[in-house]
DNA sequence: TGTACATCAGTGAACGCGCGTTCACTGATGTAC
DNA sequence: TGTACATCAGTGAACGCGCGTTCACTGATGTAC
């Protein structure tokens, strides 16, 4: 009808920030491809004037997560110089982008992506990839500057941080809301804190710990 | 066909179990009805015979889940009385569980369920929360008996433990089990650990730490 | 112990809905001369 | 600067597929007399 021609790149970009924002409010459920147009006023076939189906659609939000996660790298590196207090806040960050884009977790175990063939599984497991290599690289930084165990191998804590609030993240969908998303995350850093932090002010009894029952 | 009849009590069962199997085998998107009715020879319409319909299987398959989920916390209690042996044991036995049954994980965050009405969710909720409450049990006992730290809270420690493999389970899914989940699942204990255990060995040191930044 | 009838699991054809995708078209925008 | 043509975003009707569900039926099993 009265709706005036787009450029397909700021279609393109449009197109998958509404989709990212339909999944945010009504989940992977309501992302087809008719309520993506509606949502921007558009017919549902327009859309296919810009991508080449629902799934290049879906690999634009991945691109989309992409980038707001590791924005929120960069931004708690600009915040603060310690690497602890850079966790902490990304944890937060988390959290946060969890709870606004609830639906994206869901997303990454539907059919969409983790059924589908394996490139475009290939395309979200690189997205969390990236942002682990970022983790585990606040991690190192934490061991070099000594506020953070040597023997507690920077990967495996990566995996653990994003773990830290993925089952609560589950839990609080679940409940729709009920669970304490927040207050667990702030309990869940405080027990995390102390399994990574440094023990300058004790004997070096970390590693002998760490080691009893492989 | 030559299909001979089954009593509906019996069917049940085994069309659950098939249901399950085959979202072991093959992922949430292969649960159909019609593939569940040929996987144990029957013909789809057969299945509302012993069904109100799919969404009634998938409750059973809720049900078959929690059954394994708690016959596993039996399984270590009866293994070991050692309350952090119990979680270690828990941790490897629910990663083979996982690891049996991909797309358990998915089901749970699939349209069936996380998208699904209200009361889907609840009883999925209702799972979890009751193996979660087996593992906070687990965890206060271990409270109790000295080895592991008060100031961690139980419920946070078991929502925590969930997480520890949870993450891990969903890049070993998208990645096609190239990630290495029980190499994660070992070293992440190993971490994991040292977040709870009782420091008897040295000064109270855990409370001060652990409540320097609320 | 045999006969008659009710119960109930299994069948197969058909329906209907949701939804992604196609296609011939229209009308606006931009460009060459 | 105006005209003619190519390009391209948006339209709406229609298609087609997958899949859950319904329904009238058949034939076996179990039970009452």
């Amino acid at each position: 009808m009265g709706t005036e021609k787009m450029n397909t790149e700021a279609r393109r970009r449009q197109i998958a920030e509404a989709a990212l924002e339909l999944i945010a409010r009504q989940g992977v459920k309501e992302l087809r491809v008719a309520a993506i147009a509606r949502h921007i006023g558009l017919v549902p076939s327009a859309l296919y004037r810009h991508f080449r189906g629902k799934d290049a659609v879906v690999d634009a939000i991945l691109e989309l997560l992409r980038a707001r996660l590791l924005a929120n790298v960069a931004a708690v590196r600009a915040e603060t110089d310690d690497p602890l207090e850079q966790l902490r806040r990304l944890l937060l960050r988390h959290v946060e982008l969890i709870c606004t884009y609830q639906g994206i977790l869901r997303l990454i175990l539907s059919d969409e992506i983790a059924g589908a063939a394996p490139i475009r599984r290939r395309a979200a497991y690189s997205v969390l990839q990236a942002y682990l290599h970022e983790v585990a690289a606040i991690v190192r930084s934490g061991q070099k500057a000594g506020v953070i165990r040597h023997n507690a191998e920077a990967d495996t804590v990566a995996v653990m941080f994003l773990g830290l609030i993925q089952s609560g993240a589950i839990l609080w969908h679940m409940s729709g809301g009920l669970f304490g998303l927040e207050k667990q995350a702030r309990s869940g850093w405080r027990v995390f804190r102390e399994s990574i932090v440094a023990r300058d002010d004790g004997a070096r009894r970390g590693k002998k710990a760490a080691g009893r029952d492989t």
